[in-house]
Parts: structure tokens; C-alpha cells; sequence
DNA sequence: TTTTGTGCAAAGTTTTTGCAATTTT
DNA sequence: AAAATTGCAAAAACTTTGCACAAAA
């Protein structure tokens, strides 16, 4: 089942006492279409002033919260410290993992569950007990691998 | 080798061209003496007072870029945005995990190398070239663990 | 009609920057 | 002496909050 219809986060929203909105169905919407670009709320903010010129970011800061405390969506920080938003997919069960290159920014997903054994031996090892994880790998992409070559 | 003497830092520092300063050897102390607290610039900052209550949270900054930029020190941020430094442990050729509890906030350290295989599989299955990462587990600790089971 | 949500502006946090004075090499 | 660094204050960047009005259930 994929987490990714609007009627299904209304219902979610409505058990949790919340109402749906056009404001709110419209950020749903707008992750759904951006879904793979680990959008910020200001980035969000923008592309949601083009159907609706009036929302406020404030708006989109306290509806971004209640996705994430229904954990319909995720937050993500990297190292500039700037708070990303990724729907959560349901189909894949865990969170997804990133690549972010350090030459051009690009943030790639990967959606195989590596950590299943880690976390298992993390769970009996340290009697921690995992609810969620962050895994992102810095490092150089394909394309500026070979923008490196082609320079040298 | 461990990444933990001041004068070790000092020639690093001197290599890439930065002085070496009473504000600068006062941080990385701090930092050593600290070096399991994942602390903030501000808690760095309140910490230094201590010693040289005429520092300025801008030196407090601009001495962990640098650090940060030579990998003395590594910047991560969890979920509330505030940036936290570490110093890297040489001796374990890589950087550590974290194990967030949702419940009480505190950070325990993994040195594990749980990754190495992992990493391995991303370079060749995406042609990505790892330099670095980060894995933070969310869950909840052995001590609130505890704690749940004698409040229910 | 009761409760929740909205936009705006103001305030709160964390981090960065400009600059004159000081310190390091 | 030359170059880098410092503290301070101001600015910037991101996020949260108070409030009167509006909209949803």
C-alpha cells in the first residue's frame, strides 16, 4: 500500500483530530509530485504560492509538523542544518537512505533495507530500541566522478 | 594513533596555514576533555567562559569550521537543528554512530564499524564514491526502557 | 456553533559577517 | 612587519508564536 494518496492522509489527519484543509491538501500534493526532492519549507513554501498565492509559511511550517508527528512525512538535517521533508513510503516499511554528494549537492535514494542486521545487533548488543534511523553516506556522485576525470 | 594531543592539532592547523591560538588550544582542550557530549557552539562557548571569559561565540565558530575543514572535528546535526561537534577518533578509521533516545535525548556512541560491507555494496551498486556518513538510530534507551516498564 | 486553522507580523534561535584592534609567526 | 585572528555588534537565516479573523466539521 502506498502512502501517497490524499484521501488516506485526510483520514490519518481526521483520527488524529485534525481537519484537512486546501492549504494541507495542497502541501500533500506537493510532496507527492516532488517526492524524491527533500524539499526545505521555504522550497515548499514557493511551490505552493503558485497555486495558492496566499498561504502563509507558517502554514507550511505547522502542517509540515503534524505530518511528521503523524510520521506521514520525514525530517531529514543534513550538515547545513536546514530541516528537509521526504513523504515516507509505506511500501518499503523502514526509511530510505541518501547519497549526498559534496561536489554538487545532489541527494540520491536508496531504497534497500541494508540496516535490517545491524539494527537486530544493535537491538541485543546496547538493549536499545530502534524506532526509526538516519543513514546518509557523503561522498562524490557518479556524473561528478567523471567531471573529475575530464579535469584532470 | 590517537587524534587527541594538542600539539598533533597544532601542526595540523600550521600545515594548512592557521595559527595556533590560546582561544583555539583552550577549544580543543575542552573538546578532548568532552569528547563523548556531542556539545553545541553555545554549550562550547559556556564551557570556555570558564577559562577565557573574554572569548566570542564567533572565535567559538570560526575555530570549529576550520576544525571541521580538517577533519579534526566532525559537525552533525540531529532532527532539532543544532549543529554538534565531535572530535573524530583516528584510531577506529571511521566515524562512529549514534543511538538517539526519543525519551531522554541522550546520545550513546556505537564504534562499531557496522557499515564496512554496506558501503562496499553502495559504491558498486550506485558508483558512488563514500568519503563519509552518518547513521543515527532513533529509539528509545535502556534506562527508559526501564522507566516505561515500571510506569505501566 | 464549536473547534481548529490561517495569514501576518513579531519574536526567538542559531549562525555568519564586517571591522577595528590585537596577536601570532 | 605581514598576515591571520579576535571580540563585539549587527545582520542573516531559519523557525516558532500570538492574535484576530476565517474556515472546517
Amino acid at each position: 500500500m502506498l502512502q501517497l494518496s490524499i484521501s488516506d492522509i485526510k483520514s490519518q489527519l481526521q483520527r488524529a483530530g485534525f481537519k484537512m484543509t486546501p492549504q494541507r491538501e495542497a502541501l500533500v500534493q506537493v510532496l507527492i509530485q516532488h517526492k524524491t526532492a527533500h524539499l526545505s519549507a521555504e522550497e515548499l513554501f514557493m511551490l505552493l504560492k503558485r497555486s495558492h498565492p496566499d498561504i502563509g509559511l507558517a502554514t507550511v511550517y505547522r502542517t509540515l509538523e503534524i505530518l511528521t508527528q503523524l510520521t506521514i512525512v520525514k525530517k531529514i538535517v543534513f550538515e547545513d542544518g536546514i530541516a528537509r521533508y521526504d513523504l515516507k513510503r509505506k511500501e518499503t516499511g523502514h526509511f530510505h537512505h541518501h547519497l549526498l554528494c559534496v561536489k554538487c549537492g545532489e541527494i540520491e535514494e536508496v531504497f534497500e533495507d541494508l540496516l535490517f542486521d545491524i539494527e537486530k545487533k544493535i537491538e541485543t548488543d546496547y538493549h536499545f530500541n530502534i524506532m526509526d534511523h538516519r543513514l546518509t553516506f557523503h561522498g562524490v556522485c557518479k556524473i561528478c566522478q567523471f567531471a573529475e576525470r575530464d579535469e584532470s
